[in-house]
DNA sequence: CGACACCTTGAAGAGGTTCAAGAAATGTGG
DNA sequence: CCACATTTCTTGAACCTCTTCAAGGTGTCG
């Protein structure tokens, strides 16, 4: 655009050890660089891709927050994830060639746009592309597995610490704070999330900060007591 | 082995249009025959793989039906999700280099062991297999999107009529009625991959077989009615 | 400052779970 | 091949968790 704009670059950029693959050599670094065409802002509240849409790109997170969902025919909704900085998007339209689900900024968002073809080609030289690639999407599985623990046998203060839990770490990985937190979605979207109904989330929170383990201030979270949320989550592993 | 062994060949097998991308010319499929480093037979209750050990291949599964389960430090158990002839399982363990769930047989199954280094190498040279191993993982993160839009919004009647839908349909892909099936797994695995207590899964039998939408002798089932199930999975599309 | 979206809390109700007992099927060993 | 043990399934009744419905409070943005 102008004197100003950054060179779209990989081997620049602070996320590359959350999104791309490491021990990287120089050349290999630069070929990586090819792969994002583009970046593109996402302002808050609008999608990045719909569900039915043509599938053709990855998204690298470079800041913001989404969350990603789907919908029965009759309308029902379930969001499936919420994504920070450094994680990948639209995994879900390779199958098919079209995206299944929606993904919407939680905040003014940025994102690298990562061409399909060209990932399956630079794979295809960069065995450590390849295997970067695959790792990614088992990762998905692996998490979705983890949720289907979560709803199929948690109860709800489980299922709200263990979200907890689990946000406050990716957080702490990209160098917030342990214990704070700014919640990005509503209640509801918690709720869609965890199975549950809004009310259910509102109370779950209150009973929390009645039991002295976190702080609650609409989105701001304050976490207090760690151990108390995992041992929510994990009841006295030890029998 | 001896005289009688069979030649492992997917080019011969006649799953490979399930397991294998379709289009190939004759020399792509005779390198894709060197995925498949052997075969071995699972007896009915026995695992494949277990949670925590090294990983290093991929399962197509010829004959048989699993189950797959991950279980938290407590003790918690979760079945992620049953698979039958033609499916591709243990692509959860790319990501660490070990399993992270159980594979359990249900019945006596053989399947073919896919080394994993060697579907990597393979599908570098061969762009079908690379996007077809592509396609097999987005595949199966779409695929528990809808169990995640299932566990996270649906009741117990709906749980069990999508169970069913899929079950049939999958059966169907492979030859079997549309209408006929017989369970390979119990109450409580059914209770568990639908987040619901065994006792329900055989209450809402027992409702569907009292309201004519189903036949019900244990593990036998017959569908009557696959409107009626549609329907409780799809209320009223038309509003 | 008013409109709107979001959140909290209470009370009643429904759906699913838990506990319990018995029936049906399956497997095992004599 | 039958008897017995074991697993699996069904059904009932009481209970509990979460939902639903409702109302009011809080925060935000034009």
């Amino acid at each position: 655009m102008n004197s100003n704009s950054i060179k779209v670059a990989c081997s620049n950029c602070n996320l590359r050890e959350l999104c791309m693959p490491m021990g990287l050599n120089d050349s290999e670094m630069e070929r990586i660089d090819e792969i994002v065409a583009t970046r593109r802002k996402i302002p808050r509240g609008e999608n990045l891709f719909r569900n039915g849409e043509k599938f053709n790109a990855l998204y690298a997170i470079r800041t913001g927050f989404f969350k990603t969902c789907v919908s029965s025919e009759d309308g029902r909704d379930q969001v499936t994830g919420f994504q920070m900085a450094g994680e990948i998007i639209g995994l879900d339209g390779i199958v098919s060639d079209h995206h299944t689900c929606d993904a919407v900024a939680l905040e003014d968002a940025e994102v690298c746009v990562m061409t399909y073809d060209r990932i399956e080609e630079l794979s295809r030289e960069i065995n450590a592309l390849q295997r970067h690639v695959h790792k990614i999407m088992s990762r998905e599985i692996v998490r979705e597995h983890g949720v289907m623990l979560l709803l199929g046998s948690m109860r709800a203060e489980e299922r709200l610490a263990a979200f907890l839990l689990n946000l406050v770490q990716r957080l702490h990985a990209r160098g917030f704070s342990q214990s704070e937190l700014v919640l990005r979605m509503t209640r509801e979207e918690i709720g869609s999330y965890l199975g549950l109904k809004l009310e259910t989330v509102s109370r779950t929170f209150s009973k929390f900060a009645e039991d002295g383990i976190i702080e609650v201030k609409q989105r701001h979270v304050r976490i207090l007591n760690t151990e108390a949320l995992k041992l929510l989550v994990n009841p006295q592993t030890c029998q």
